[in-house]
DNA sequence: ACAGGTGCATAAGCGAGTGATACAAATAGT
DNA sequence: ACTATTTGTATCACTCGCTTATGCACCTGT
């Protein structure tokens, strides 16, 4: 009965909406098993598999995090093996973070695990909500895309030198 | 043409899917305003608003993580005026958890916000897509239930004396 | 040549997680 | 009744991921 036409229906539905993501979030951060990859590791790799190298500073701004953050994180993930810093060729004081074999490995295997555990969880919801699942899709893929580049500059707290927003 | 009758369509949805849904965990997770309430801070108040009181064993349970874990966050909470910790009147032992009247205060105000916040994202999404995801938010509500009382089970990691999963 | 900006690393500290361990209280088993 | 085990919390020592503040090396513009 709520027709629905245009976006915000009645209000509710996006508080809902709301906490059923964050329970899916709830859900995938307590899904990673002990001793494996972080989330934020697994996003810097998926990022890397797909952009190629680039430099710490830039992945700080595209990850959302601060420069110290993504340095220790690229220093850790190098330690693993699954990704070699090495020194910019024209720029001395720039390196070019890139993905080791292992790394790339990694990735298709997480993407693979990851899919395998929604996808589990999906059906367990039954045919009818697994349809509807699939059926928003697509928009869930565009609204990610759009919340990947939104960055924070809602809450506008990128600070250091990694972002050059200018307090507004 | 797809068919897509049954469930799992043609397998690529559901790695979509899971993609769509990490990038939008990184996007919550970078809307935490530093020195704010994490997820999973916000996710036991949640918890304890519409639980009431509990022990704090059984909520190491019910959240998924390790039994020091809860009572290291409990801890911090109750430092935080957000909740008290209250001896059991018949078990001398075990505690009763429960919120003070700013934690419901912030359950409230985080629900909103992040009502706001995610009101935002879709709506600059578009009004077909965003359709599309209030369509589909009954079904992303009882996938994130089942999200929920689907614990660790899957990976078996609960470990410690909070989940008696026998390592089976 | 020198000043300022840029790229990265380090230090100190908090939040959140882990396993291992200690301890108090309740319950069970003779 | 008195031990023995289980159960509920807390604590310790770690790791990871994040923050701000700071320092240093390198490039660049005058």
């Amino acid at each position: 009965m709520p027709s629905a036409t245009t976006s915000d229906a009645d209000g509710a539905p996006r508080a809902e909406l709301a906490a059923a993501l964050e329970d899916l979030l709830a859900w995938a951060r307590r899904l990673v098993p002990p001793g494996e990859l972080s989330l934020a590791s697994t996003a810097l790799l998926a990022r890397l598999a797909r952009s190629g190298g680039a430099g710490v500073s830039a992945l700080a701004v595209a990850e959302g995090v601060s420069q110290p953050a993504m340095s220790q994180m690229v220093a850790r993930l190098e330690r693993d093996g699954l990704l070699t810093r090495e020194r910019h060729p024209d720029d001395g004081r720039a390196l070019v973070v890139v993905l080791t074999e292992a790394g790339r490995e990694v990735v298709t295997q997480r993407r693979a695990q990851r899919a395998r555990a929604l996808s589990a969880l999906v059906d367990a919801a039954g045919p009818e909500d697994a349809a509807a699942l699939d059926g928003a899709t697509p928009a869930l893929v565009r609204l990610g895309r759009a919340a990947s580049t939104a960055q924070a500059s809602q809450t506008g707290h990128t600070t250091q030198n990694t972002g050059r927003t200018p307090l507004s």
